[in-house]
DNA sequence: TGAATAGTGTCTGTGAGACAATATTAT
DNA sequence: ATAATATTGTCTCACAGACACTATTCA
């Protein structure tokens, strides 16, 4: 049949022609976490940490997975990111960007599901307490080499680690295409969304100002450095360091005491040039 | 109800819980053409392409668009891209990577269609006269400053030009959103998708290999040079290009001669350091 | 010979890596 | 005084930007 307008065309428009599937929104929670030290003069360490929820219910109960779920047929995926994150955590104002669409066939069990995953960036001194009651931070423990990346997870309570294999494809896809190789704890392919991400906020954290979204107002250069160092996961020299960040900080009145050596000066991050 | 196993749970899942919608796979297909000179002594020059085809059915008719079509139930969006690409080009192996997912409520006025983008780059040389008929090459022209992008579209016989303006939201989402500005010959929200390709593309040309994937075996650095211009929008340096390049290339013993100036050496590209 | 591109040499300034040195605090 | 971190100084080396210069071809 043919249509002379679009008007036309769209009110006898079947939309039911083409298969469907269903969406959900996943979001990969990082954050940098404070461990106390036993030694009162040493600085608390940072961990590099990602929210975590136990499922409840099938398929993968009591696996641990991203906070995610469906998609409204009437909100987008990031309104639906936006509204999971502020159910997880009860922040709105959340750094968050997408960050890969994971849609292989068999990725869920039920049925074809696929999954638009976004990465948010929180200071965990934001939340007090406001973790609902299945939700857990694990620091990760990350080792890398060319063919895989091994993830340790612990969360205090429990401790497991993920392999991912990398494959480089040399011209026909991605750099790396990421494949599961050994995964007990978490649900779906969440190992490979994690392994994304850390991917991508390692290459942002070097040309954006992105780290700043973990940092709480007011901070001290060895704690900004701490955060890149355990992010990178490197050491870096100090003053180094300092040249690189010095336009992006802005120095305060402000010192932080209490230490067992030199106070540190406390810096807010100035954006723009 | 309660299930006692993950199986005894997916046998009696009901798939029809959730709403679900419609997935396309878009493939942006950047290329860098040769436009032949008048002056036989001068160089051909460049030109940065993208692959456009005109809409022969509603909605959007007669308007033109990338190439897409709908991702079939029991294919991976990538696997569709191919598919696709395939059938435009008549060409596998093409370098491809996911781009970003675009699911704006009303992006389609049909009902709620998710798009996938692709970003694929070809070597124009490799496709003679293989286009099928819809489907044409744009020469752009962009001009880009703090607030727009504007971007005049070329394929000899149409010119037109859509702006897409830029938002900086400092901290919840990503660095830029765009959002059009001015469209008239476009369809859908493709003009978002172009913008963030070429967004894309200028970044992962200085730091990775992709750029080979738009050349030919044998290249001169003269051309290769001039790929880097078109793509970046601005002249470099011969001798800065020359140093930055030279890891990336192997010369070999081929030269181009022909030009009224002295002739070029051929290089290809070696992988790897 | 001259137009046009190919290709090289080299100076200079910037900026990262490396290491050393100094400063300041709580116990 | 000492452990621990904070902060700065400075040397060197690599490298990008800039510009000048040489090389080679073909009508």
């Amino acid at each position: 049949m043919e249509y002379k307008t679009e008007k036309e065309f769209l009110k006898n428009y079947d939309s039911s022609k083409f298969e469907k599937l269903s969406v959900t929104s996943d979001i990969l929670i990082f954050s940098v976490s404070n461990k106390t030290q036993e030694n009162y003069r040493k600085l608390s360490s940072k961990h590099f940490s990602v929210l975590l929820v136990k499922r409840n219910d099938f398929p993968f109960k009591n696996k641990w997975c991203l906070p995610g779920g469906f998609m409204d047929i009437k909100e987008t995926s990031l309104e639906a990111a936006k509204r999971i994150l502020k159910n997880e955590t009860n922040l709105s104002n959340i750094y968050l960007e997408q960050l890969y669409t994971f849609d292989s066939i068999n990725r869920d069990p039920r049925m074809r599901i696929m999954s638009v995953s976004y990465m948010a960036l929180i200071d965990q001194n934001r939340l007090l307490n406001k973790l609902t009651e299945e939700a857990s931070w694990f620091d990760m423990t990350i080792l890398e080499d060319e063919k895989e990346v091994n993830i340790t997870f612990d969360n205090g309570n429990e401790t497991f680690s993920v392999v991912v294999g990398k494959t480089l494809r040399e011209q026909t896809t991605d750099r790396y295409e990421f494949h599961i190789v050994k995964n007990d704890r978490l649900a779906f392919d969440h190992p490979l969304v994690i392994v994304s991400g850390i991917e991508r906020l390692k290459n942002k954290i070097e040309y954006t100002d992105i780290v700043f979204n973990m940092m709480p107002e007011y901070f001290t250069l060895g704690e900004l450095q701490q955060v890149y160092e355990v992010i990178l996961g490197k050491e870096l020299l100090d003053p180094a360091f300092r040249r690189i960040i010095a336009s992006k900080v802005e120095k305060t009145q402000k010192q932080r005491t209490g230490g067992g050596h030199r106070p540190s000066v406390l810096y807010t991050y100035r954006s723009k040039k």
